[in-house]
DNA sequence: GGCAACCATTGAACTAGTTCACCAAGTGCC
DNA sequence: GGCACTTGGTGAACTAGTTCAATGGTTGCC
């Protein structure tokens, strides 16, 4: 049952009853996606908040040259949307693609606000989430400006052994904000064969 | 009058009434700092989040050669504080510091909690202020990782005209992820006088 | 009013990371 | 079971950005 996860999940952070559980995971649908294919595209309006019950997303952005940069990866217990679109309801500038078969419990805009309104709780909720979201970005955001690719990539695998794993060198790499070739040189002179 | 600042600032995402806003103004104390002045170091655990009613500061990391990188400037009507130190009380790793004489508004941890308890709708404004960030924070990530430093230059001073006018460019730099010598460089490659 | 900091600029030598072209191995698809 | 496609690796030439050292101009301080 995907809904499961996604219980576990909230009542980290907020302390509901199995009534205002069950409010709450039932504003959501399941949906299962294929890998590569796309939640959302530049253009669109992101009209979905999501809950990854099992697979892997990521969430990445085209450059003028068509780059691909890697904003974040999304697996399972992690939450996908574009934020800003979703909640101004405007164009995203993002692209959201499954890499792996993915099942991703998905909320409207509508019916969050509704959440929001019937459980006040879903305030806080998100409130804690977004401030953890935020703290992990500033700390991504000082390694980018302070360190060198080589300890970023080792920051990344040590901080994320398995996702690293599952993911293509060309993944990490848009993650990392270098060229896949040269992470290959990176691997090489840390002997890393794994 | 510094509360007034932050008066009109917290309007703009909730509603309160003028009693709502004075119990939720009265628990900051103003804090008047001299340039260069630190409100927080590197290892302390940081007992405040602040409003800037006047003046400009900045929150900054040594990197291990000492070299500082900003995480971001806060002038006139920014939040500032170390978000992972001030909600966990537990040592920061980051550094604040006025650049100009400065007037802070800040509150403790404690005094916060009191003001979520008193005024729920509390919660929702620093959702919607921590979402704002979030998705600031995000657009920087990625310039970070998909543009050159000319094009993150001239970004920065076309949307913080005002506040490129008042920081020295160790300071641009320090947040742009270049040395001063080379943003020097690229100033001169734009024919940039001013 | 003079000295000490600090700031911006510049040049030369250097290094981290890119680009492009190519190759080998695996994987999935029909 | 074969073929197309994606992935990972490698080398050579290149470029963006750093490092270091030096200079001159402001600013502030006592």
């Amino acid at each position: 049952m995907p809904y499961e996860r996604l219980k576990t999940a909230i009542l980290k952070h907020v302390p509901f009853s199995d009534e205002e559980a069950a409010t709450f995971c039932n504003a959501f649908q399941p949906q299962r996606y294929k890998p590569k294919e796309y939640l959302l595209r530049a253009g669109e309006i992101c009209r979905f908040e999501g809950f990854v019950a099992q697979g892997c997303l990521r969430v990445f952005a085209l450059d003028a040259r068509g780059g691909e940069h890697v904003l974040y990866f999304a697996p399972e217990d992690w939450w996908v949307t574009d934020l800003d679109s979703f909640t101004n309801q405007q164009p995203s500038w993002l692209f959201v693609q499954a890499l792996e078969p993915s099942t991703v419990l998905q909320i409207t805009k509508a019916d969050k606000d509704r959440l929001y309104a019937a459980l006040p709780a879903t305030e806080k909720l998100f409130r804690i989430m977004g401030q953890k979201t935020l703290v992990a970005l500033q700390r991504r955001m000082l390694s980018a400006l302070s360190q060198t690719a080589d300890a970023r990539y080792l920051a990344f695998v040590g901080k994320y052994p398995a996702l690293a794993q599952r993911l293509t060198q060309q993944q990490v790499a848009a993650y990392l904000g270098i060229t896949h070739e040269f992470l290959s040189k990176i691997r090489r002179r840390l002997g890393q064969k794994k």
